[in-house]
DNA sequence: ACCAAAAGTTAAAAATACTTTACTTTAAGT
DNA sequence: ACTTAAAGTAAAGTATTTTTAACTTTTGGT
């Protein structure tokens, strides 16, 4: 399993918003600054509930902020 | 965490889906029948990886499949 | 150069997702 | 009514995600 990793683009979504911090990001997702962390440099995927809270902080849909390539 | 749980249209998209099993399911996205159940059960929300699957074998969006209420 | 904030890393513990096995109940066909 | 596949439940174990805490490195401003 995570055979093929799932890229995102949450860097680029931070820095487009207002060059938002890994912290910020955290505290309106409700994690912690390590779990964006990992998210962020696809150390692992999260869980969808996760996944779906860091796409409604920035206004996009998951599909656009991961990519998941079968 | 999972405070409201994230709905799913798992079984409509199986019997729509030429009455797919929860076993056939299982056995497309490579998860155990258990798991599938528990997942279109609400039971918990499934990782990125195996909803980006899901929605894969349906041939829908993650958010057709999945529903997020913020 | 110095300082502070941000980003990155690591390790151990806690929480959650997933598997395996085994059993019960429901639904459908003959 | 009987049989069988499908669905549902549950417990214990494994795997993965998330937290916490502590420390290092990078970056930007003054």
């Amino acid at each position: 399993m995570a055979n093929v990793p799932i890229k995102n683009k949450i860097r680029e979504l931070r820095f487009f918003a207002d060059e938002m911090t890994q912290k910020e990001l955290a505290e309106l997702v409700g994690v912690t600054r390590q779990t964006i962390m990992a998210i962020e440099k696809s150390k692992y995927s999260p869980t969808l509930e996760v996944a779906f809270k860091i796409a409604e902080v920035f206004g996009q849909s998951l599909e656009e902020v991961f990519q998941y390539e079968g």
